[in-house]
RNA sequence: GCGAAAGUGGCGGAAUUGGCAGACGCACCAGACUUAGGAUCUGGCGGAGCAAUCCAUGGGGGUUCGAGUCCCCCCUUUCGCACCA
């Protein structure tokens, strides 16, 4: 054996073999039609955005899920694995910008460079449903969408206050703003803007987005969390308080000129509870407090405030420096930290239920964008209103006592537990008792009514890009707001276009694109130059994987109805609100649309953990970034693939450290070194030969029956068949996965001498060789493939069956069961797998060690737990 | 501040139901082989001790024959939310 030592294992002779026989065989990882018969299995990553370089999150994201895919397709599904690229976005403008060079050139030269990164990482996808969401014949869908949805009412344009990142000169959602700055840019503070917007109206869905949460029992908890405090159900009622006259003089002198009264209020009427009076309409949770309601706080930008500073220049320079202050926080980053601060309008409000007279306060801690952006103040009951009344010295009210008279009453009492009090006809009623009638007073004296307020808001969707879907409204000044026909869908991005950093979108300067003829009535007529945020795009994209040719519909439904749901969703966290809760609200519009039955998208959701490098997230910045690329170019994908997998658990955070990578190579290289020294002694017995398979005979009893070391090793595969199996099922421990296969090819490389005596017999080692290759197929799919065709095996390996493990030939027949001695390890005794308590009793009390600690003590309890351990307690 | 997850050797991690703590791998140490290699093989590897043994899963208490695992209190880290009325 003089050539042994030249031999090695070389993935980099291996792999790229593979690869050219993979991309010669399109059927390989192609989904079969949805008549074939065999049971479906959409396995599904999240999509990645060209960036031009794959990262460690990606071949960690992939890696599991090709695993799992690689799996099915050897348990017999009809396996859907599919891959695409989230193409529209910001960077391919900015990398215009900085190369001159088109986006479209830009982003396709991308996905070409990433699509050799995932074949040299041996990724099974089926590439003939591709998804590139920047092409038109993906893009023209989400403006047909976009038109079902505009048909429903579900699309509307509002003037609001927007949030602005500078640095992307756009539009970003709630969604995309943290800490009050851009998602992309993490330094780069938002503003606030006024602007005419598209929105989806997502609120729409509010409460089913929130039920359906319950059901998603195969997601994350965490994620389902997430996802009830994004969408903030709270339960409560709107309250009218009343705007109370100011001294006719002072009122009479700006009513005029002055602002146009908010809140569609006529003229001045003399009662504060005429009908006719201006409403503060308040949100609360806590009616039942309305009693100790001591003063209504507005938010700085309420209407009613620019109503009162119109009039009033003190109160607006006060207001002003509300406002500035509150952007100020927001730029350093502790909007939350910033302290309470108000100032008196001078002006009052008459509470409906007893017409008491509070003062109206402006206050920096009222939200304008939730409820009604104004509140009424219950010091008494409320953290912050109390902190607010101490620090301005407003009364404090309570109106409310605990139940328990245990419970100290110390203010402010936020409990519900209690009862009224200092609230007139109301005293005695129960907090919740009380909440329900004062609704009921509300909703008869017509100035309130039960109200359920979300936090989510409506989903705004424009952009003022280019690199975006186009959305297909043309503004006509005779006809208004026109759809663009859907005959005349997509309509198209314009090739030739200047990117700028002028502010406004890109397309408005295009005359060809902007220029249009009504389609209502011919005249000339301007196109919408917004673009579509880009999670539109990602909110359907699977969908379109299952019918990515269509050309007259999105997909086609019965298509759709055989895939859906996914089975198994796989993506990294921090998607967890934005792209997740978009997918599930597209959903339920195509189901109301009648394209679809299903009401979610994923039966199951997996979130994998980050990958990080010396503790630290991977990031240029840090300079800590590994490059897959390196890392193949140095071990091979099979081992850059099966460390990720076995670093860590995958929904845990993973340390990227390349001596594990070496280590993963070289056990890599340990099982191709034994499979090639032993495949022709495998090849020597028939390929049906399974001749410790145990076969049942007349009476039951197995009929052949492996022995020695035969045995032993066939009994450690078929624990390890069946660890990995139970694995794939749910548990997802892969890191323990390839740990088994490791201890599974220390065992067979621990009797190396006896296989190289011939002592074992060529139908075993082939049984041993042949399950190996199969379990490790999902892991190190190049090295298995290889060794497959070593083995003399015909087809692919992804074609063959995944072993089963056969129970009895795992099962141990002797046991090492533990002996303690008042709960401490003292011995070990070996018995009969499947001895009775008895008879491990007995074997325990003899053992020598046992003997000498029990000598003149008295054994008051013998603990049995068969096949576990005994336990003695003795005094 | 609120909520969730986590805390185990020098490191990544294992222990699926309360039952031999440290599987598997990395690093390290010793040895073998040698065409000297980032190769391979053998052995060792939580701490203390010559040893028998004792101690050890962030800290402290508890339940139990028995706790990394269950309960209570505390500490630390990470993530999410953060004036949502």
């Amino acid at each position: 054996m003089a050539e042994e030592t030249e031999l090695r294992y070389d993935p980099a002779a291996i792999e790229p073999k593979w690869q050219q026989r993979w991309a010669a065989d399109p059927k390989l990882y192609a989904a079969e039609p949805v008549d074939c018969g065999k049971p479906k299995y959409y396995v599904l990553e999240m999509l990645p955005y060209p960036s031009g370089q794959l990262h460690m999150g990606h071949v960690r994201n992939y890696s599991i899920g090709d695993a799992l895919a690689r799996h099915m397709w050897m348990r017999g599904y009809n396996v859907l694995h599919p891959m695409g690229w989230d193409a529209f976005g910001l960077p391919a403008e900015n990398a215009a910008l900085k190369n001159n060079t088109p986006p479209r050139q830009w982003t396709l030269a991308n996905i070409a460079a990433m699509k050799i990164q995932m074949d040299r990482l041996g990724l099974g996808y089926d590439w003939a449903c591709e998804v590139t969401t920047c092409l038109p014949q993906y893009y023209r869908w989400n403006q047909w969408f976009f038109l079902r949805m505009y048909e429903k009412g579900l699309v509307y344009r509002k003037k609001s206050k927007v949030n602005w990142c500078p640095e992307c000169a756009t539009v970003l959602a709630n969604e995309q703003v943290v800490d009050g700055c851009c998602w992309r840019h993490e330094t780069t503070q938002v503003d606030q803007r006024d602007l005419v917007q598209w929105f989806f109206r997502i609120t729409a869905y509010a409460q089913e987005l929130l039920d359906g949460l319950d059901k998603l029992d195969g997601w994350p908890e965490k994620v389902r969390t997430m996802q009830r405090n994004w969408i903030g159900r709270s339960e409560g009622t709107d309250v009218d308080f009343f705007l109370e006259e100011q001294g006719s003089g002072v009122r009479d002198q700006g009513s005029d000129a002055g602002p146009s009264t908010p809140l569609g209020a006529k003229s001045a009427p003399s009662s504060a509870q005429d009908d006719n009076a201006v409403r503060i309409r308040v949100f609360t949770t806590r009616v039942d407090t309305i009693f100790g309601a001591t003063s209504v706080q507005l938010a700085p930008q309420h209407e009613l405030v620019t109503a009162f500073t119109a009039a009033d220049s003190r109160l607006k320079a006060q207001v002003d420096e509300m406002i500035d202050q509150q952007k100020k926080a927001r730029e350093a980053g502790d909007l939350g930290a910033i302290e309470k601060h108000g100032v008196p309008t001078g002006r009052f409000a008459v509470n409906p239920y007893n017409g008491e007279r509070v003062p109206i306060w402006v206050a920096n801690y009222i939200l304008a964008d939730y409820g009604t952006g104004a509140i009424m103040s219950v010091p008494a009951h409320d953290e912050r209103d109390f902190e607010f009344a101490m620090k301005y010295g407003l009364p404090i009210t309570q109106v409310i006592k605990p139940i328990d008279p245990a419970v100290s009453q110390e203010l402010p009492f936020c409990s519900e537990e209690g009862v009224l009090m200092n609230s007139g006809a109301y005293d005695g009623l129960s907090c919740e008792d009380a909440q329900k009638r004062l609704q009921e007073i509300a909703v008869a004296g017509n100035f309130g009514e039960p109200k359920v307020t979300f936090r989510l808001k409506d989903w705004g969707v424009s952009r003022q890009r280019f690199w975006g879907t186009p959305i297909p409204i043309i503004h006509c000044e005779s006809c208004g707001l026109v759809q663009v026909p859907d005959e005349q869908l997509p309509v198209v991005l314009p090739d030739q276009i200047e990117i700028t950093q002028q502010g406004g979108s890109p397309l408005s300067r295009v005359p060809e694109f902007v220029n249009v003829a009504c389609p209502n009535c011919g005249r000339p007529a301007r196109r919408e130059t917004d673009t579509m945020d880009t999670f539109v795009d990602s909110s359907w994209y699977f969908y379109r994987y299952t019918d990515a040719k269509n050309a007259n519909a999105p997909f086609d439904p019965e298509i759709v109805m055989y895939w859906f749901p996914i089975d198994q969703y796989i993506g990294g966290v921090e998607h967890a609100i934005l792209h997740l809760i978009y997918s599930r609200f597209w959903t339920k519009v195509m189901r109301d649309l009648g394209l679809i039955v299903n009401d979610e998208p994923a039966r199951r959701l997996f979130t994998q953990g980050m990958v990080i490098k010396d503790g630290a997230k991977m990031s240029k910045s840090k300079g800590n970034v590994i490059s897959p690329d390196e890392m193949v170019g140095r071990y091979g994908a099979d081992a850059t693939r099966m460390y990720a997998l076995f670093a860590a658990p995958p929904d845990r955070d993973l340390d990227w450290q390349e001596d594990g990578v070496a280590g993963v190579s070289r056990f890599l290289a340990r099982v191709w070194r034994l499979a090639t020294k032993y495949a022709p002694l495998a090849r020597t017995a028939g390929m049906d030969s399974h001749p410790f398979r145990i076969e049942r005979g007349m009476d039951g009893a197995p009929s052949t029956q492996p022995t020695g070391l035969s045995l032993k090793l066939l009994r450690k595969l078929h624990q390890t068949i069946a660890k990995i199996t139970l694995d794939f099922e749910g548990r997802w421990h892969f890191n323990t996965c390839v740990a088994a296969i490791m201890e599974l090819v220390n065992e067979i490389q621990a009797a190396d001498a006896q296989l190289a005596a011939g002592e074992v017999p060529a139908p075993v080692v082939r049984e041993l060789l042949r399950s190996l290759v199969l379990l490790l197929a999902p892991f190190a799919p190049y090295l298995a493939a290889e060794l497959w065709e070593e083995l003399g095996e015909d087809g692919a390996v992804l074609r063959a069956s995944w072993p089963q493990s056969d129970p009895a030939l795992a099962k141990e027949d002797e046991l090492e069961i533990p002996v303690q001695i008042n709960g401490k390890l003292v011995t070990v005794v070996r018995v009969a797998a499947d001895a009775d308590a008895k008879a491990i009793e007995a074997a325990a009390l003899a053992g020598e060690k046992i003997q000498s600690r029990t000598a003149g003590k008295t054994v008051i309890k013998v603990i049995v737990v068969p096949g576990k351990l005994v336990n003695l307690v003795i005094r």
